[in-house]
DNA sequence: CGAATAGTGTCTGTTAGACACTATTAA
DNA sequence: TTAATAGTGTCTAACAGACACTATTCG
């Protein structure tokens, strides 16, 4: 094998040779109605000041990508657990402006009245509404008054693979109970199903195909507090318990 | 938000703190017959002397993640090019016990015929045979003559991960053709993917399944060499020239 | 001609979309 | 009663597995 002297002592003793920063950065989602929605903080300073960016912090020496990751949703969001998942690492060498920064992005879901604890109020935090354009490879951030937010960094790529993730691990996968309560009705879920996939659904069909996986049980409870006719609440079952 | 004067510090100045080490790792992969296989190269010292390895190196301070593992294609394994994706990042704080690596992986995909190049015949490298174990959370490797192989660090469970990921893109995605060469037989195409599955598939509904996506053009010629009746060579035409 | 593989036609069961229908609740 | 949504029955088209069949090539 032809390695040149510089690769051989890059092998031989990483610590002569500069090191990349390693962070872990979080999209945080959550579903309301038929949207899909991700926590985005606002920037102060430079640089990409006045931009949106996604919580995130530096790796420590002794914690794993995972303990990061819950550190994050922890300290930054204020939020004891959820549903987390490794999504990409980005490398691009020029993709922070300040230094080499390798990022590795974990998804968050957690259903919206989670988000109860977190103060979306204060003008520095966004649970930002995500549109996502035709093919899906480019999104859009508003907030809630509707007005167009500017996307810090590479951020605007990794919330678009974040949302191509979700819609390839949709149906397969068990992410979209992840994004519900306890118990929720099968309109509730095919409305998770909807903003995800950014589509309309056929009732009938939707409900036979989940009722047919058999990974939902009847509660035998009715949800209140509806204008009109009340439908039946449901429980996922893991498939531990089938 | 209530955060420490350590992690504020961490946050404002990481370069106060040791940084993990980055490499990326290559899962070399190729289909002979019905057989999955991956480059593995042999340990000759410690730690992990005796078992096999996939082929690494450490990213460099401006050299993007992809093109780091380029550089390892085309220097550790003599590939000019491959079909290459990024797998997934592993960074358990005592994965090495050297220190602190945090591994980006990438697999590589080619078909059997482009690894002439390769001295696979050398003794300290080898095209593992990857033999999956039930529900495919599990694999064990082994050598042409059907020797087990033990497998270095956490080598084994990235191995497991890269044939989960072939498998669930299977369908969906175009990865079987990176497999083979640019013309070949349907029936090395059911060859591929059953070598990936690890099942049987039914040749009418194989042949009628991959017919009808319309990602297929017969060429009119057809094998050579075949002990009986030759079949219709195929190639594969990518979405942009439909 | 015989052996072996290439390639086809057809039956059957499963599943998804479409759509019309009944059921139940609050006001 | 009415408005609105919950939930069901049924028709149809698409598709996959199974299996038997014909076709072609080499020796």
């Amino acid at each position: 094998m032809a390695t040149t002297e510089t690769e051989f002592l890059r092998d031989y003793d990483p610590a002569k040779f500069e090191r990349p920063s390693v962070t872990v950065d979080l999209v945080l989602m959550t579903v309301s109605g038929r949207t899909l929605r991700a926590l985005t903080i606002h920037r102060d300073s430079h640089p990409a000041a006045g931009k949106w960016a996604l919580p995130g912090a530096f790796v420590g020496i002794d914690e794993s990508l995972d303990a990061a990751a819950k550190r994050i949703l922890k300290d930054r969001a204020h939020i004891a657990s959820a549903y987390l998942e490794q999504l990409y690492t980005f490398g691009d060498v020029h993709r922070d402006p300040r230094m080499r920064i390798i990022t590795v992005v974990y998804f968050a879901l957690l259903p919206e009245a989670r988000f109860e604890n977190l103060r979306t109020q204060s003008a520095d935090r966004c649970l930002a509404k995500i549109e996502v354009d035709g093919t899906a490879d480019r999104i859009k951030l508003f907030d809630g008054d509707g007005a167009a937010l500017k996307v810090a960094f590479d951020h605007a790529d990794i919330l678009a693979l974040a949302v191509e993730r979700l819609r390839g691990k949709l149906d397969y996968s068990d992410i979209a109970f992840a994004l519900l309560p306890t118990e929720f009705t099968l309109r509730q879920l095919q409305e998770v199903h909807e903003a995800i996939r950014g589509t309309q659904l056929n009732k009938p069909a939707f409900r036979r195909r989940m009722l047919d996986k058999k990974i939902l049980k009847a509660t035998g409870r009715f949800e209140s507090g509806a204008a009109f006719r009340p439908a039946e609440l449901y429980t996922f079952v893991p498939e531990k318990n089938r």
